[in-house]
DNA sequence: TGTACATCAGTGAACGCGCGTTCACTGATGTAC
DNA sequence: TGTACATCAGTGAACGCGCGTTCACTGATGTAC
C-alpha cells in the first residue's frame, strides 16, 4: 500500500495521495482525512501534494470527481448489459448505484452527504448531470420519448430519488434497524415497476 | 442570541450550547463546529461544557437526537392534519419531512448523512424508528392492513426512500442542475400515487 | 430570621496535539549542442 | 557519446493556529438548624 524506493519523481504521487484520501475517508469518515496524514500513507513529506494541488480543498474535489467517474462508468456499464425498453435496465442501474455507494461508503457520503457546498464546482456538477443523463436516457428508451420530455425527466428524478435515498439509508444503518420484508432486489423492481408501467 | 449576563449558574447552559452548535452547523456545515467556537457563542468558557457534557461527540448525539425529536412532532402533526385514508396524508408527511430539512440542511446532514456512525447509539436509533413508525401508520390505514404486514412496510419504506433521496438531492443542488419541470407537490404526489393506489 | 455549610456550575490558565501551509533547498531527469 | 543546464518534483524544518480536555479554583445558591 505504501510504496516507498526513490521519492524523487515517482511520477505517481497524485494518483498515490488520491487513494490514500479515499483510503483515508473510508477508515474515519467523511472529513475525517488529514493532507498530513495521507502523506505518511504515500511516504512522502507534507510540502509534497503542493506540487499537485493547490490545497486540501482541491485534493477533496480531485477524489470526489474521480470517483463520479467510476460510479458513473458501473453506471452506463450496467445500463449497456439490456437492450433499451428492457425493465431489467432500471434494475440494473440501480443496481449499479447501490453496489458503488455499499463498496465505498465514505466517498458515496462525501460525494453527497456533506457541505453542501461542492455543486458549485462546475466540474462536479457537469459529472452529476452526466450520471442523470444516463437515467433520463434508459427512461426515456423505456417510454419511447424524448430525453427532454417531462414525464420522462420526472419519472427518471423519482427513480433517482429512490435509489438515492435507499443508499443513504443502508449506510447510516437506518434501514437494517427497521425490519422491514424486503430484498434490495424486490425493492429495486418494486420502484422500477412504480414509476415504469409496462404499458 | 448571546446572553451574557450573570454566568454563574444561569441554568441555561445545556440548551444554549446545543441552540450554539446547531447555529454552527448551519453555517459552517456537519462537523464545522467545535466545542470552543460553541463556548464563545455562549459567553461561557472552554471547560463549563464539561459539565454537562462528556466530550465533544456526546454534545453532538444530542444536538441530533433533539433535532430528531422535533422532526418526528412535525410529522406527527402533519399526519394528524388530515384524516385517516386521506391521500393528501403522506402528501403532507412528505412535505413536513423537506421542511425540515431545507430549514436545517446542515442538522439535516449531520442526521442522517456523515459518519454512518451513530446508528449504533441506542437512543438515536430508537428514536429514528420512531419516525419511520409515524410513515407505517400511515401507510398501514391507507391500506386497511397492519403494521406489520409486508406490503405496508415494503411501501412505507419506498416511500420514505423518495422523501429522504429528494431531500439529499435538493441540499446538495444536485436537483437545482438538472432541470426537472416537476413542483415538489407534484413531486410528492407522483410519489404517493405510485406506491399507495386509490385501491 | 440569621447563619453555617454542602453542592453545584461556573472560571481561566494550561497542556499537548496535529494540522495546513510556506520556504529555501536539493537532487534526479530530459534536452540541446 | 559527453557535458551543461533548465526544469521539475521532491525534502525537511518551521510557522502559527485552534482545538479538546484537564485542573485546581471560586462564588452563587439552597438547605438545615
Amino acid at each position: 500500500m505504501t510504496k516507498k524506493k526513490n521519492n524523487y519523481h515517482h511520477g505517481e504521487l497524485r494518483a498515490q495521495l488520491l487513494e490514500a484520501v479515499r483510503y483515508l475517508i473510508e477508515e474515519k469518515g467523511p472529513d475525517g482525512f488529514s493532507v498530513a496524514e495521507a502523506c505518511r500513507m504515500a511516504g512522502v513529506s507534507t510540502a509534497a501534494p503542493y506540487k499537485h494541488f493547490k490545497d486540501r480543498e482541491e485534493i477533496l474535489h480531485a477524489v470526489i470527481l474521480e470517483a463520479m467517474h467510476r460510479m458513473g462508468a458501473a453506471m452506463q456499464a450496467a445500463a449497456d448489459a439490456y437492450p433499451a425498453g428492457d425493465p431489467e435496465r432500471i434494475v440494473a442501474l440501480g443496481r449499479a448505484y447501490i453496489d458503488f455507494a455499499k463498496s465505498e461508503p465514505g466517498v458515496f457520503a462525501v460525494m453527497f452527504g456533506s457541505g453542501n457546498n461542492h455543486a458549485e464546482i462546475p466540474a462536479l456538477a457537469e459529472e452529476g448531470q452526466a450520471k442523470f443523463a444516463i437515467v433520463v436516457k434508459v427512461v426515456a428508451e423505456h417510454m419511447n420519448r424524448c430525453m427532454e420530455d417531462d414525464e420522462v425527466t420526472a419519472r427518471a428524478y423519482a427513480l433517482w430519488c429512490a435509489v438515492h435515498g435507499h443508499c443513504f439509508l443502508v449506510l447510516d444503518g437506518k434501514a437494517d434497524k427497521t425490519k422491514i420484508n424486503i430484498t434490495e432486489d424486490a425493492y429495486l423492481r418494486l420502484v422500477g415497476s412504480s414509476y415504469l408501467p409496462p404499458k
